[in-house]
RNA sequence: GGCCUCAUCGUCUAUCGGUUAGGACGCCAGGUUCUCAUCCUGGCAAUUGGAGUUCGAUUCUCCAUGAGGUCACCA
């Protein structure tokens, strides 16, 4: 029984966004629950499109959301190195092999001629076989032209972990490039030499994979070698249109929701759950219990929609989830700029209130503006309240006053605060609606607050009864 | 155009021949002596179409339709 090794086989050619990093944490998932070995390897083999620091995105991102690789490009391995560029002999080797046995040859067509021949087979309305144009006599390779693969059109069938049974006939098989005019392997080329090398069991990825697989089989079969399982996962499709998910659409990528505050175990659920379930009812996962339940077979086959609303949801659910402590601790760099000098006791109890109302970090410093700081008076908060805008502000700061007299001797502690607020309602004679909509934006100033007692408590007498006065003041203006 | 894949509420999904087709998000309504939110209750909402197999099809087969992928010296 040989242990499950997957990998994670980007290339730095952008940022990584929410569909590409599901194939990772599936291949994660697979590791750990087997207790084998999760990869991490760059696929570098296109110089022309890298981009410039896609390396330590991909790999920022792999660890904040956990899905952390026992072997990779920066912490080696026993297979290393884990970069496709720096392994160049080894494809070199492996294609003087092929062209030993005849399966590998130059392609003596300058690109002008390839394109002729593709534009030929689409006039026809064909699709484009180079094989069909296979030189009689190719010239002994020198490195300079492309390697070509020698196929040997056939039809398979073969077993996929996700989709099943699948079969093609031999007009799909076709001879691709081995190795690019420039010395570096294509990706079909590379990807198979690094798997075998690596010892990787089973290869997880995108279905855009899917149409050259057959392609894969042949060069395996010619490399005499056993191919490993193959797992093809649908797309993540964008919000809108039906297109595969793509940064050009703007879609975020994984760090974007890191810093709006998402948590890493949102995404990860999140992330799994778009195509793959349990087979239960069950939402909300986590982690170990991903690691636990995960199984290819229950991998969806078709593509799924990304939906922001619901991982808002699920992030709300994930924060109410944590203890007031860890989520502390997580808001750190969310607070605003007024809350720089208030001391953690206060900001851990404002977090408190606010945590049952939070859909992600990024939120805490509009919902808490008025904890850490006197916002101005504002008449629209009572000119637009459904409950308030019938009434004179003459009306309103009678209430508002005998309101205040009373505060006024209070201990501000929450028990007294709701009692004291509940005798308002018999003095003044107003229903809670009005009553307390009217407190809260005296001492708010904001349209929404926690609970009314709590806030007060917390906010203290001083700032409450300063902020009662200031609103007596305006409706004195006012009238 | 060739080849391949897919198809259940608006969205994510359960069902592996027999269910009043279930759950979740969102939406709507109500409740939790105030707002926003949470929580609870209820409501709206789906098996793409047509044949066939079967006592019985969402489920199996075929066709149609729709969607996606692929046909690069990109991965």
């Amino acid at each position: 029984m040989t242990t499950v090794r997957t990998r994670f086989a980007p290339s730095p050619t952008g940022l990584l966004h929410v569909g590409g990093i599901r194939t990772a944490l599936f291949g994660w998932l697979l590791a750990r629950q087997q207790g084998g070995q999760f990869v991490l390897r760059f696929e570098d083999t296109d110089k022309a499109r890298e981009v410039a620091g896609a390396r330590e995105h991909l790999i920022e991102c792999l660890r904040t959301l956990g899905l952390l690789y026992d072997e990779g490009p920066d912490i080696g391995g026993p297979f290393g190195p884990y970069t496709q560029s720096q392994r160049l002999d080894h494809y070199q080797q492996w294609a003087q092999k092929l062209i030993a046995k005849g399966r590998a040859y130059a392609d003596p067509y300058s690109a002008e001629q390839v394109q002729t021949f593709r534009d030929q087979a689409r006039a026809d309305k064909q699709a484009f076989l180079y094989r069909n144009h296979r030189p009689q006599q190719p010239p002994i390779w020198d490195g300079t032209t492309p390697l070509r693969f020698k196929s040997d059109p056939k039809g398979y069938a073969w077993h996929d972990a996700v989709m099943g049974d699948l079969q093609t006939g031999p007009e799909v098989i076709d001879d691709f490039i081995l190795i690019k005019s420039d010395g570096y392997p294509t990706y079909n080329f590379a990807h198979i030499i690094d798997d075998l090398e690596m010892e990787i069991t089973h290869i997880m990825r995108g279905q855009e994979f899917l149409a050259s697989l057959p392609n894969y089989l042949n060069l395996y079969e010619a490399l005499e070698i056993r191919p490993p399982v193959l797992a093809t996962m649908p797309h993540i499709l964008a919000e809108n249109g039906n297109k595969k998910l793509s940064k050009r659409d703007g879609a975020k990528d994984v760090l974007d929701y890191i810093r709006d505050g998402y948590l890493p175990e949102t995404l990860v659920n999140f992330i799994a759950s778009l195509g793959w379930n349990d087979g239960t009812e069950q939402e909300l996962f986590t982690v170990e219990e991903l690691i636990a339940k995960f199984s290819l077979d229950h991998v969806q086959r078709s593509g799924a929609r990304f939906d922001e609303k619901r991982l808002e949801w699920m992030n709300g659910a994930k924060i109410r989830e944590l203890p007031l402590a860890e989520l502390y601790a997580r808001s750190q760099s969310y607070w605003p700029a007024t809350a720089t000098a208030a001391d953690d006791s206060y900001k851990r109890q404002v977090l408190g209130l606010l945590q049952e109302r939070l859909k992600f970090l990024a939120e805490i410093p509009q919902l808490s503006a008025f904890f850490f700081t006197d916002l101005a008076v504002s008449p629209e908060l009572i000119s637009t309240n459904k409950q308030l805008q019938k009434y004179a502000a003459s009306e309103l700061a009678g209430w508002l006053q005998t309101s205040r007299d009373s505060l006024a001797g209070s201990d501000f502690s929450s028990p007294d605060l709701t009692d004291r607020l509940n005798a308002l309602l018999e003095t003044t004679g107003q229903k809670p609606g009005v009553l307390f909509s009217l407190i809260r934006i005296a001492t708010t100033q904001s349209p929404a607050s926690p609970a009314l007692a709590d806030t007060m408590a917390l906010l203290g007498k001083d700032r409450c009864l300063a902020r009662i006065a200031a609103q007596l003041a305006a409706f004195a203006t006012d009238a």
